[in-house]
RNA sequence: GGGCCGUUAGCUCAGCCGGUAGAGCAGUGGAUUUUUAAUCCAUUGGUCGGGCGUUCGAAUCGCCCACGGCCCA
């Protein structure tokens, strides 16, 4: 498919005359000032005092629009930290400038101009322009200036243009680098160091999930995409980094969907000598933190919903969140394996034959209770059985000291006290590999190097896993997963 | 994996009881020295997502495929 056509070609053309006349991306224009800190700066100055002022500027960015009025125009440029208003008058300029650059070019052109700070009769604060240059022409015309982008697949598949286009985008992933930063400045204000683990395992662990597999060419040998960090991380607390964290992707292969990107990012942090308790506790702080760190207060809107983190969160057990979600469920019933299938094949979930007790109350809870736990909650005491890697409980070896924390309907986050039993812990790496046996490709390997760390000694640890995207989502009310994610995966599609 | 919806000019969209494609913005030419989706006049631009079929004739009807969106598993 061409996408030569006459705009683009006319573009081009005039690339053309660009580089006849010498260099077309020349590389030498030097701003001084930012569209934001000038409107910041100057924007409560009278139009007199800025004439009197006379403040000189010299300013780049993309063209977004422009309004030619015969021997005057007015554009606006945008640049990192957002737009401002050009007013260029013909006389100002060097000769010929406007009539025969200036006039030739287009919006999308990414330009440089010098100045004056002004302010026009209607109170907008400008640039009085008395030099401009083109330092990049653009090709290809921008979407419509009213109706923007709004394709969700160009949106995704050319973030690019959607970067140009939309405010919205942009302010998405300025917040994404926040979160991401206050993170980092909250954990290492706590003493924590951030570690860097490999991202390619010999046996993936540290989560039951499908992973992607590459081949290691000289070495002649299978590699897996890490699921997960976290038996790595748990090396380096046995080594004695009593308070560590990362932050970076996984891979799981899986489907895609407004939850699930097959790379997606975590944190991951560990601290000896501390329980499940010490992660939610932290965990609530860090989020409310966060929240007003980066927004001001603790009112989140996501989805037409209000959320007020300054509450405390809700803290329940997964047998009683069925049991509130559940009229037709007792306690009773959870206790039996029979009362507690019945229930589930009234609910028509799928049941493996290997599935004990504690999969399929996780089976009830995720199908009847986790879209409702709209408010900030921790579910904790999950059982043992999908735990592999989290703590019995003292006195109910049935769950663990495990929480998983919920907003919106949402799983975020996934903490608890480890497992630091070198031989309970190989116990239920025995049982996992039973279970990959019986044909469930996504339980765990037997990560021998790992049992022989808890060997030598794991203080004891709690730790936890923040999803960052579906933080990300909630904190900037984004519906799907794809919006808080640069590029996200797509199917090919050879682009026009 | 299943269901529903969508794909028409660079962008945002109309056209869909079959008769050979239209608007706004952008572009091009002209007017315009403080505009704010600037305005006014003129005007260029399309393998109607791809393929196969039905028909004298398909953007429109049927089937298949691709990609996307929403919901469900």
């Amino acid at each position: 498919m061409s996408d030569e056509n006459n705009l683009i070609a006319q573009r081009r053309q005039q690339l053309n005359e660009l580089r006849e006349k010498g260099n077309a991306f020349s590389n030498d224009f030097r701003r001084d000032s930012l569209s934001a800190d000038l409107i910041a700066k100057y924007e409560d100055k009278t139009k007199e005092e800025l004439e009197i002022g006379r403040v000189k500027v010299a300013i780049a960015g993309r063209m977004m629009s422009r309004r030619i009025m015969g021997k005057a125009s007015f554009a606006h440029i945008q640049d990192m930290s957002g737009k401002i208003q050009l007013y260029i008058r013909r006389d100002d300029l060097s000769e010929g400038v406007y009539n025969t650059e200036f006039k030739k070019w287009d919006v999308g052109d990414i330009i440089g101009a010098t100045g004056t700070v002004m302010k026009t009769n209607k109170g907008e604060l400008s640039i009085h322009v008395d030099s401009i240059n083109l330092l990049t022409k653009s090709l290809r015309p921008l979407p419509e200036k009213y109706h923007g982008l709004t394709d969700q697949e160009i949106r995704y598949r050319q973030r690019y243009v959607d970067l140009i286009m939309n405010e919205e985008t942009r302010n998405t992933f300025k917040i994404r680098s926040q979160v991401v930063e206050f993170i980092r400045s909250y954990l290492n204000n706590e003493n924590y160091i951030e570690v860097e683990t490999p991202m390619m395992h010999v046996i993936p662990g540290g989560a039951t999930a499908h992973p992607f597999k590459t081949h290691h060419n000289s070495l002649d040998m299978e590699l897996f995409l890490r699921i997960a960090p976290e038996l790595y991380l748990k090396r380096l607390v046995v080594g004695g980094f009593e308070k560590v964290y990362e932050i970076n992707r996984s891979f799981r292969n899986e489907g895609l969907s407004s939850r699930h990107n097959p790379e997606f990012t975590m944190l991951e942090f560990y601290q000896a000598y501390s329980d499940y308790e010490d992660m939610m506790n932290l965990t609530e702080d860090m989020i409310r933190k966060m929240a007003n760190k980066i927004f001001g207060n603790n009112k989140i809107t996501y989805q037409n919903k209000i959320y007020d983190l300054e509450k405390p969160f809700e803290r329940m057990t997964v047998v009683e969140s069925i049991l509130k979600y559940n009229d037709m469920i007792t306690i009773a019933d959870l206790q039996s394996l029979e009362k507690t299938k019945d229930h589930a094949h009234r609910l028509k979930i799928p049941l493996e034959d290997s599935y004990g007790l504690g999969k399929i109350q996780i089976e009830i809870f995720e199908k009847t209770v986790e879209a409702k736990l709209l408010a900030a909650t921790f579910i904790t005491q999950y059982p043992t059985e999908v735990s592999p890697l989290a703590r019995k409980k003292d006195g109910d070896p049935f769950v663990t000291d495990r929480f998983e924390f919920f907003i919106g309907g949402r799983e975020i986050a996934n903490g608890f006290s480890e497992l630091n039993d070198p031989e309970d812990q190989a116990e239920r790496f025995r049982q996992q590999v039973e279970e990959k046996n019986a044909g469930d490709a996504e339980a765990m390997h037997f990560d021998d190097d790992y049992i022989t760390a808890l060997e030598y000694g794991m203080p004891p640890t709690a730790g936890e896993g923040i999803g960052i995207d579906r933080l990300v989502m909630f904190l900037t009310d984004s519906p799907t997963i794809r919006d808080v994610i640069l590029f996200p995966h797509m199917r090919s599609k050879t682009i026009s």
